[in-house]
DNA sequence: CGCTGTATTCAGAAATTTGTGAAGTTAAGG
DNA sequence: CCTTAACTTCACAAATTTCTGAATACAGCG
């Protein structure tokens, strides 16, 4: 009975490093492809595939590779995105970063602040170009889309959270 | 009389050539932000202001004070992002860039090839991890996300193009 | 009150991305 | 065909971004 080293003992408890580290780095790669910076990807990447949903700065740098320092920049942008939570360890002065259970997703479509600026941006452009000139209505159309967008947004997540509490129970 | 220079004649014909520049710069800014890259923006906001919906690389060059090989890197980008398309003139050699009147923000938003891409991801990742660990599950149940979405987000866009057809009339 | 384990900040090295000039390619018009 | 007006490609310079090591700050523990 060789080869009993990992992924060998009671499911769910250890885990086949290897395996880990390539879906994460896939991941990360994708997620890099969507628009995130290299170092939140990897680092939520790796968040997404432990088992607890949650890891010290520590552990992030050692499964990464990574200094502290990126562990910490990376870490700060997406606690703003809030993509992922700070906990503070009741003991020591360790932090776990943590992956909102079944929220994270929604903080990463949820372009709502985007959405608004562009808003702002494109009614400043049909006041600026002239509601009636060819482009100020190309541009009221599009403001018109992204009004409807915004809505529908919200009520889609509503169905989202509604299905989700149907087929996995609470969150 | 003085200052009659520019936005005097017929409005909708003659245009204020600084303003339409400081709202193509603005514009640009926001979608660089949203993560579009710098040149791609620049150009796009140039073409959704322009009366026209399109411009000749010459015009985009001047405008945005570029060479013509930013201009081709720019426009390749924007056409394989379907958000921008190329039309031959009759007669000469030049090419005009035009954004698709009422369909652009579809393919922005559109997101269904890299949504795609994610699910595959995360297929990959509950299979490899193990479904039966907790980021197994984890994992599926943001694969089951990103299926909803998938769906969900074919249905808006339904409705967006009723919607818009009641309110602005046929495309 | 120091000590120690953590987290953060900062300056700079390294890598990546971006935009240009110049040469190359294509096709219309003589 | 040859010329010429466009567009494209390519190598490189410049600017920007990213990551690290080192110094710094902080908080719990003895």
């Amino acid at each position: 009975m060789v080869r009993m080293n990992r992924m060998t003992e009671s499911p769910g408890t250890a885990r086949d490093a290897e395996a880990v580290s390539r879906f994460v780095e896939s991941f990360a790669a994708q997620l890099v492809e969507a628009g995130l910076a290299r170092m939140p990807a990897r680092v939520f990447a790796a968040l997404l595939s432990s088992d607890e949903g949650a890891m010290t700065s520590a552990e992030l740098g050692e499964q990464l590779r990574i200094s502290p320092a990126a562990v910490s920049g990376a870490v700060r942008y997406l606690a703003q995105q809030h993509m992922v939570s700070r906990e503070r360890e009741p003991g020591s002065r360790r932090e776990r970063y943590r992956v909102h259970g079944n929220q994270w997703y929604e903080a990463l479509t949820n372009r709502e602040t985007v959405i608004r600026r562009w808003e702002g941006a494109l009614r400043e452009g049909v006041t600026s170009l002239g509601a009636d000139t060819a482009a100020g209505r190309r541009m009221a159309e599009t403001l018109a889309f992204f009004e409807f967008i915004e809505v529908e947004f919200a009520t889609m997540m509503e169905r989202w959270r509604a299905h989700r509490e149907k087929t996995f129970g609470p969150p």
